[in-house]
RNA sequence: GUGGCUGUAGCUCAAUCGGCAGAGCACUUGACUGUGGAUCAAGGUGUUGCGGGUUCAAGCCCCGUCAGCCACCCCA
């Protein structure tokens, strides 16, 4: 590697491998989405500064997304999550759409973080929302989207496990361990850190907060407690919503749930790797009743959630769920050409086979039909077809089934018929 | 933004105490003048990331810088 420029920071070269499983995924995601009727929909990836302010976390919004001044002096955002495009652009319409509304959108965002295992500059995300209903069966039917998302690509509740909780509830709590309100938010955002800090590290910030002694005991307790939910009418009722949806095993409470976006504002939820090294959440989402409100609409109650593309792509991986042997050719068939004087006669058989419908390669040169042939092994492609002087002078075509090590010469009106045929033969391995 | 590790052929890596640049894979060509994978032969494989310093001598030691990876922060 000379004076090649390189890539970006944190971005990835999708080459047709990659390529072929991204688009793999992307399918599985469209296939489960649609199983449930969401429309797939998308927004512009560049938005103004002002649609994430105060809206998102803060951080985000700061430190981490891409702003430039574009040339009439506007600020601009490369989209650094979907949620408030998908907030402003149903706002726009409000009275025209019709609801409950089921959208799903894959596509790019950019946040200016520093990359590392499972985490880059620009990703893919998955976002799945369900707007009207305020319900806990709402709740309750979009986390079965994306359970039944896990159990289509064969993650099993062994693996892999959606942990739900309720800011309400989280709330309620807090105030009845009397945490005034004012210093909730920094006291959720504490809990929701317990797992990355020691405990003593933990703990110890407790009292940086204010916390008595008595209040962290109590919040351990809440922690711990795994049948806290029964407190909450909500979560009682989306439990047997999950329970009626046959999804039980993949949906657990914990009462740790926080979440770091500001507008969530009932249900939380999140995925984690069952005891695995993965030590970050695969997805995240929830209720946002109120952003429709704060980016200028009508109130509108809202539940979804997003999936990044990386860290779901490395549990797939780690399990060996990724598809093998994915197909990078299209064109199942190279036409070879003979020798100077027969490319066109190729073009021509070429282009006689693709009017049949089959997608076909054609050798774009004169070339030793050894190369040829490695070229189309290389390629993974299946069929090889040569027309030399024998086969031209008898209007034949020899073609080769390079899977199977045959080869037939056939007259050339039955050229397409015979590749079909060789096609549909399955490989004995 | 903070910390750690690593930069050698296209890729994966080796090089003893500081002492002449190496292996496998891949690639190109040829054994195969009408047939891929396998085997064999011949071959480019190179500013040792970049810049400076120490030394008779630096891939190796020192300083700086850039890049990548990993962890933190935050998040998908």
């Amino acid at each position: 590697m000379k004076n090649i420029i390189p890539p970006v920071k944190g971005t990835r070269d999708f080459y047709p491998q990659q390529m072929a499983i991204r688009v793999w995924l992307y399918n599985i995601i469209r296939q489960v989405s649609e199983s449930f009727g969401y429309q797939e929909w998308d927004a512009p990836f560049l938005e103004s500064l002002e649609l994430y302010a105060a809206k998102s976390n803060e951080e985000m919004v700061k430190e981490q997304s891409y702003v430039f001044e574009d040339r009439g002096g506007k600020l601009i955002t490369l989209r650094p999550e979907l949620t408030p495009s998908l907030a402003r652009m149903v706002a726009q319409k409000q009275n025209v759409l019709v609801f409950p509304l089921r959208w799903w959108s894959f596509g790019p965002f950019w946040r200016y973080e520093r990359p590392q295992k499972g985490r880059t500059r620009e990703f893919f995300q998955w976002n799945v929302d369900l707007l009207g209903p305020d319900s806990p069966e709402a709740d309750a039917e979009n986390v079965a989207v994306l359970a039944t998302f896990f159990k289509t690509v064969g993650l099993t509740p062994k693996e892999v496990l959606i942990m739900v909780s309720d800011r309400c509830l989280l709330d309620a709590q807090l105030s009845a361990f009397d945490i005034p309100a004012e210093s909730r938010a920094a006291v959720s955002a504490w809990i929701d850190q317990r797992d990355k800090l020691s405990a003593e590290a933990w703990r110890a910030k407790a009292s940086e907060l204010g916390l008595s002694d008595e209040q962290l005991s109590q919040i351990e307790a809440m922690l711990a407690d795994k049948e806290l939910w029964k407190n909450s009418a909500e979560l009682i009722r989306f439990f047997k919503a999950i329970e009626t949806l046959g999804l039980s095993d993949y949906v657990r409470f914990d009462a740790g749930i926080v979440r770091g976006f500001t507008y969530y504002t009932g249900t939380v939820f999140e995925a984690w790797e069952v005891g695995g090294d993965i030590r970050r959440s695969i997805l995240g989402g929830g209720r946002y009743d109120k952003l429709l409100a704060d980016v200028g609409g009508d109130r509108l109650p809202a539940v979804g959630y997003a999936m990044g593309d990386v860290v779901i792509t490395l549990m797939l991986e780690k399990y060996g769920l990724l598809p093998k042997d994915l197909k990078v050719s299209p064109a199942p068939v190279l036409v070879t050409v003979f020798d100077h004087e027969r490319l066109l006669e190729s073009y021509a058989l070429a282009s006689e086979l693709r009017r049949t419908g089959l997608s076909v390669t054609c050798y774009p040169e004169p070339a030793k039909l050894p190369k040829q042939f490695k070229f189309a092994d290389r390629m993974g492609i299946r069929l090889v077809t040569v027309v030399g002087p024998d086969e031209a002078a008898a209007g034949k075509v020899t073609l080769k089934d390079l899977a199977r090590g045959k080869q037939v010469t056939v007259a050339r009106e039955k050229a397409a018929e015979a590749i079909r045929q060789a096609l549909a033969k399955v490989l004995a391995s």
